[in-house]
DNA sequence: ATGCAAATGCAAATCGTTTGCAACAAAAAA
DNA sequence: TTTTTTGTTGCAAACGATTTGCATTTGCAT
């Protein structure tokens, strides 16, 4: 067995096994977005996998984005006005609190908000696949 | 003083006081977006704004739904993969379900989730001027 | 190694949105 | 009210992000 450097889940077995074939381009994809800390968008992603394969196009990075997202391996975030952003997911999920004085983002996770969405998301007939929650505040100064 | 029909806020007041001029695609788009209910694009804004005057254009409408937003009047959501929807603002807050099949989007509003969220602000110490919450979700099938 | 379905690269198409510009209309000035 | 000023419009063309058609290449089961 092939044990790869990295120390995290092995997606290549992971999609290979829901029959998704395992190419060059989508290798390479696979372990930019893996590995990479920040929201890279599609051009990005693509200019980094250039380096490693000149001939990689950018229409194969779409489609293989696309791909991921609707196998869970990663998450596109919808900005307006901007392009799509993708985060690589699998790891636990959080929320963001953003301080609208000096735009600081501050990631948190609330278990019991996570239960609630679920509950309102049921009594509206949906199963929720992914959400997105944003706290917009200010620094409380203690009076 | 010429009192409109509308039981609400007067816009046009509000827009000419902030030194903007009232056209009549503005009147028009005005008028439509203050009386939907729901989260109409820019092209069924424009769509039902022909039928009240056969000349607006498409870029009249973008144009205007950039201005009122600037000017607090409407509210944009960019969802997921989607053009930007708009919303008339400043009725009671709520937060949205998004059906990622056929685009629909619900509004719901959960006591309990606006208070975890201040709960959390406040633990994080900080006060939530407003926030953003969207759930991604499918409709499910009743097995 | 071989065959075939699936994936690729490329260019062209598409979608949502913005912009340049000449004609036009709203508000201000006369 | 007419004129002037200045912002707004409609149109078409431009734009950025993304998708698609198609001929070629590739993964991978046999």
């Amino acid at each position: 067995m092939t044990e790869h450097t990295t120390g995290r889940v092995d997606h290549e077995a992971d999609l290979r096994k829901a029959g998704i074939r395992i190419t060059r381009p989508r290798r390479i994809i696979l372990r930019i977005v893996s590995e990479t800390d920040d929201h890279p968008d599609a051009y990005e992603i693509f200019r980094r996998a250039v380096k490693v394969d000149k001939n990689i196009s950018l229409s194969t990075v779409y489609r293989t984005m696309k791909l991921l997202e609707e196998h869970g391996t990663i998450q596109r975030h919808a900005f307006a006005g901007g392009p799509s952003r993708f985060e690589h997911a699998g790891e636990e999920h959080h929320d963001h609190l953003i301080d609208v004085e000096t735009g600081d983002v501050i990631e948190f996770r609330s278990d019991k908000i996570e239960k609630l969405q679920d509950e309102i998301a049921r009594e509206l007939g949906y199963d929720i696949l992914h959400h997105k929650l944003e706290l917009y505040g200010r620094k409380r100064r203690s009076a």
